[in-house]
DNA sequence: CTGCATGATTTATA
DNA sequence: TATAAATCATGCAG
């Protein structure tokens, strides 16, 4: 065995040679101070190295007959022996393991983005379109679908990428571990080897792995990214949002500032977000507050509308289907004492009812007061926001405190606080 | 193209 | 933290 040990030690490559790139051996002569057993041994890896140009049977047939071959558990041995030593510097090569945080990053993320993980199927696909396309006209909902159908599709590609990449990495790992077991015959390999092969494939494979997810959460990110920017592009609310809101504003014209539930009930009739309907009330509430003669007209059809519908409500003893009202009653900063003879008016005009005074009333006597303002002076006051202001002012409740002048002056120009439109 | 309407965002304030 | 006010940026009718 140590002579076989020499005689290979013989064959091993010039030093500057890079030794991986060997298979194809040169045909050449075997070294010039070859000896008679190393002859035999320069056949048997010449053999090997020319096994690859063979077709298969003969390369079977040739396998076996290196395998038969009288030198062949020298051979065997000898590599067994170089093995030895080398396994041990190949053992410190081994442990290289913690980028994993990142990985755990990307699975995170790819995980609440809902890319991975179970598939979650409301309104993702067809159904979500039929449904907008349909009857529905919610843009936000489209922009929503939309957004859905781009992430799904990202999914997808995340999967079958995936499913094709493990695939891939079982078959490769199958086909090597068999190479290997094959090659196991003429050469050491012990099933730790093997599997430290596995091994070193799957992290490959991993590595892959990891650079898809990478990818996917980008192209995640860039979509979530371009859908915000999207979102930011204003879209005019549906007719059925805008008459909901009016309709809200105007019966609560005396405190237009829904409760959190109120905004909810809000949102979900017009099928806007919560914050959307506060967006709005915001807006409105400035914006009627500095031109509310621009919106006299939308007023008074809101109004009357709410009176109306709340009247019948109310006769038919059904109190339930008003959105609570925040401050009603006698709570809150609305004094309602402040309001003139049309109060009383309409008190009067309210009284009828039998029904307990709650937040129905509270906003029929908004409308009712509203188109009573407007049936009393609309001929002498078209167009005048004083008027209504002044209503506003009067009761105290959310006119500007901090620019009364404005509101109070009787000579005001309404034109000059309409600087909101002039942008 | 222009000007107004309008939803969203930003900033200040209580 | 909710709201007022200012501002931005787009939608849309004329």
């Amino acid at each position: 065995m140590e002579e076989a040990a020499r005689l290979l030690a013989g064959l091993q490559p010039p030093a500057g040679d890079p030794p991986p790139h060997r298979l194809q051996a040169p045909p050449g002569p075997p070294q010039p101070q070859a000896g008679p057993g190393l002859q035999d041994t320069g056949d048997i890896l010449q053999q090997i190295m020319a096994i690859t140009d063979q077709s298969l049977d003969e390369a079977q047939a040739r396998k076996h007959a290196l395998n038969c071959h009288r030198m062949k558990p020298a051979l065997f041995s000898v590599l067994c022996d170089i093995k030895e030593k080398t396994v041990l510097s190949i053992r410190g090569i081994q442990e290289e393991d913690p980028p994993d945080a990142q990985l755990m990053r990307l699975d995170n993320m790819l995980l609440a983005e809902g890319v991975s993980g179970p598939e979650k199927r409301g309104r993702g696909g067809p159904a979500a379109i039929a449904a907008t396309s349909g009857g529905c006209p919610n843009d936000n909902s489209i922009e929503h679908s939309d957004y859905r159908a781009k992430l799904s599709q990202i999914r997808q590609i995340y999967h079958s990428e995936l499913e094709k990449y493990e695939q891939a990495c079982s078959e490769f790992t199958t086909h090597v571990m068999n190479l290997l077991r094959e090659q196991s015959r003429t050469r050491p390999i012990s099933p730790k080897e093997i599997e430290r092969m596995v091994n070193i494939i799957h992290g490959k494979f991993s590595t892959i792995q990891m650079q898809l997810k990478q990818s996917t959460c980008e192209a995640v990110m860039i979509l979530r990214s371009r859908f915000l920017d999207a979102r930011r592009k204003r879209r005019n609310f549906s007719k059925q949002a805008t008459e909901v809101l009016n309709e809200y504003f105007y019966s609560h014209l005396s405190n237009p500032y829904p409760s959190e539930e109120a905004k909810e009930e809000l949102a979900k009739k017009g099928g806007i977000t919560v914050s959307q309907v506060s967006n709005w009330f915001g807006n409105k509430r400035i914006r009627y507050k500095k031109n509310m003669g621009k919106f006299q007209e939308e007023a008074n059809i809101y109004a009357a509308k709410t009176a109306v519908d709340a009247t019948n409500v109310v006769a038919q003893g059904n109190q339930a289907s008003s959105p609570p009202t925040p401050n009603s009653g006698s709570s809150g900063s609305f004094k309602m004492t402040n309001s003139g003879d049309s109060f009383i008016n309409l008190q009067s005009l309210t009284s009828y009812q039998n029904s307990p005074v709650g937040a129905n009333v509270q906003s029929q006597m908004d409308s009712l007061h509203h188109v009573i303002h407007q049936a009393g002076r609309y001929d002498s006051i078209v167009g005048n926001p004083l008027y209504s202001t002044q209503r506003i002012d009067a009761n105290g409740s959310w006119q500007d405190a901090t620019t009364p002048s404005s509101i109070t002056s009787p000579a005001g120009d309404p034109g000059s606080i309409n600087s909101d439109a002039s942008n």
